[in-house]
DNA sequence: TGTCGGCTTGAAGAGTTCTGCAATTCCACG
DNA sequence: CGTGGAATTGCAGAACTCTTCAAGCCGACA
């Protein structure tokens, strides 16, 4: 195992660890999709949007392509969605996990 | 979908994001660890090992638990070692088309 | 009780990321 | 050519994260 492969690893994580670009890569995962829809979808800056869709760009996880006028997004090929679903079911298990401490907690004080 | 959701994911993978917290991650997975052994295997000042495992201790992805003098960490119940694993896997496949592509751009260019 | 080792916490400086405004590019259409 | 809409880029200030030093806490053991 590599060191600089730890690096890696965590830039990757760190380029998915943002509400914006969540948001885009679940939209995404249904299929194509303009910078215009994306951005009546989520209400946000178009300049930030921008910013973000580079972020990703500059990562290989989605690809650009011009129609025209507008400018459609894709994911690229790799299977980010996947990931995406794995991450919510833990995030989901872990939540549940917290309620329970928490319960267990609150019980413990009670009691 | 609640929209603070997004935001919790992308905290999640955010927590993610930092390569001691992944080595730190990597070796959990192998089984619960002492805080003396952990900083044999990364090396790195004490007090900034403290403060990363207390970022995964907050998140509730790892607990503590003393032993006489020493401190154990595991991973606590939750399966992150699969996303790990899945995200192991797809940074491969990232890397790979980033490969291609680069291939493909420099046959293009000497051609 | 005093002190030692292992770990954590607090806090500050350096560095990085995020956001919004203004300016720019690029294409389409008159 | 000039105008207009769509998207991007540059930039600057705010917000956040990382790292390190110093100080604190807690068991163990004399």
């Amino acid at each position: 195992m590599p060191v600089p492969l730890y690096q890696a690893r965590a830039e990757f994580f760190r380029i998915l660890g943002h509400p914006v670009r969540i948001r885009v890569l679940d939209l995404l995962s249904d299929g194509p999709m303009a910078v215009r829809d994306l951005l009546v979808a989520i209400e946000i800056e178009p300049s930030n949007l921008s910013q973000q869709l580079a972020v990703l760009r500059r990562a290989g996880i989605v690809t650009a392509t011009r129609a025209g006028t507008t400018v459609v997004y894709a994911l690229s090929g790799v299977d980010v969605a996947e990931l995406l679903r794995a991450a919510r079911r833990i995030l989901a298990e872990v939540l549940t996990c917290q309620n329970a401490l928490l319960t267990e907690l609150r019980e413990a004080e009670l009691g």
